[in-house]
DNA sequence: GTTTTGTTTCCTGGTT
DNA sequence: AAACCAGGAAACAAAA
């Protein structure tokens, strides 16, 4: 699932992205292409090698821009399209704009080669979405989905590992717990893996891996070496656990690398990777798209921006997992989340316990902004 | 090469 | 007691 973004592609083309009077993360404004410029992509907010490809899981008519994005972006991978002859103005519409286009407006707007590819792949989608809603219960169809998405993300709500009271005994066990898709049916707190689960586990060593004794997983990070690099840091942890008497305030510095190298082998950055979607896009995602939050996340006053975690822990691991941080925790996204406030991303909500207000400077989920 | 940005990590102390 | 909230301090990586 690896797919190399429209910017790597214009990169290579020795071609990077301007924007206009660029004032926020998202892509609200049209982009042109100029040479010797310097805003690369990344401000369009959009992802690539962290890219979800939510847009699989959607109907093109749900398309957001991103979604559309993403998907012109790993068609041009695909069909080596030269980038530099596309317009990016074309690349900020959205599912229901793009919906509306036909052959002939889609070959004229992408090219004969590209349009081609779109117009067929767009076709596609349409189909695949109605007969998804024609066909099976919508449970079952939303289990699948989510599924989907978190084998998307790579998070292994489906196959947890545990590396086993490292703590406490000499010898790390491992404890493979799967979970059945009965489980994920909606939606009682217990029925799926509880906070307490991960936010025990993520102080015991549990990692959000989706390889080790999953054998479907067909990923590279079931390689032996990043299990070893796992394992070596749950020992890592013990062992800081046991010298700890008093810490120095702050963050303490990393390990060299030469000293942890595997654990960075896997987090190997491209040279041109741009940001990734920021912590509150990542949330406002999962909140507009209903059949992939099922149980995580809900709005409490959609209107007014206000929002709850139902399962923190699980959001903060699938963080992590965007982020390829097998440590985040709810604790730690919750401060990056304090720290929107004073930027009036969000705003305070007193008295209630896992529950945020979008603010101000924040986008993107409001009904009206949002294309039906 | 330096500065800025957006987290991440860890902490103390308070509240629910 | 556990989970959560608030915010300081420092580290870190990527972008500007």
């Amino acid at each position: 699932m690896s797919s190399q973004c429209l910017s790597s592609v214009l990169t290579n083309a020795n071609f990077t992205m301007y924007q206009t009077g660029v004032t926020d993360v998202l892509p609200q404004q049209p982009y042109t292409i100029a040479r010797s410029n310097t805003l690369p992509i990344s401000n369009l907010g959009y992802t690539s090698n962290m890219s979800c490809q939510w847009y699989r899981q959607i109907s093109p008519h749900c398309w957001t821009e991103d979604n559309v994005l993403e998907w012109i972006s790993d068609h041009v991978e695909s069909t080596k399209f030269d980038a530099k002859t596309l317009s990016l103005a074309y690349c900020t519409m959205d599912g229901p704009t793009l919906c509306q286009m036909n052959h002939d407006q889609i070959v004229e707007v992408f090219g004969q080669q590209l349009g081609q590819h779109l117009y067929h792949s767009l076709q596609d989608f349409k189909t695949k979405s109605e007969l998804h809603s024609l066909s099976g219960p919508e449970l079952n169809e939303t289990c699948q989905l989510l599924d989907n998405f978190l084998d998307n993300l790579k998070f292994p709500l489906l196959s947890t590992i545990r590396i086993g009271q490292a703590e406490d005994s000499a010898t790390s066990d491992y404890e493979i717990n799967s979970v059945s898709m009965e489980a994920m049916t909606p939606l009682r707190d217990n029925e799926y893996l509880s906070d307490s689960e991960y936010s025990s586990s993520s102080n015991s060593g549990m990692f959000g891996l989706p390889s080790i004794g999953s054998p479907e997983s067909g990923s590279g990070e079931s390689d032996p070496e990043f299990s070893i690099a796992l394992i070596s840091k749950a020992h890592v942890k013990s062992d800081k656990e046991e010298s700890r008497l008093k810490r120095p305030r702050g963050r303490p510095p990393k390990l060299s690398r030469e000293h942890n190298t595997s654990i960075y082998v896997h987090s190997k950055k491209n040279k041109h990777a741009p940001r990734g979607t920021h912590l509150w896009e990542f949330i406002r995602d999962i909140l507009i798209h209903p059949e992939m939050n099922q149980g995580l996340m809900k709005w409490e006053d959609r209107r007014e921006g206000v929002f709850k975690f139902l399962k923190s822990e699980a959001v903060a691991q699938m963080w992590g997992q965007k982020k390829k941080n097998t440590s985040m925790t709810y604790e730690k996204l919750s401060r990056a989340m304090r720290y929107y406030y004073k930027r009036e991303i969000l705003e305070r909500v007193d008295g209630r316990r896992l529950v945020y207000k979008f603010g101000k400077n924040s986008s993107g989920w409001k009904m009206e902004e949002m294309a039906i």
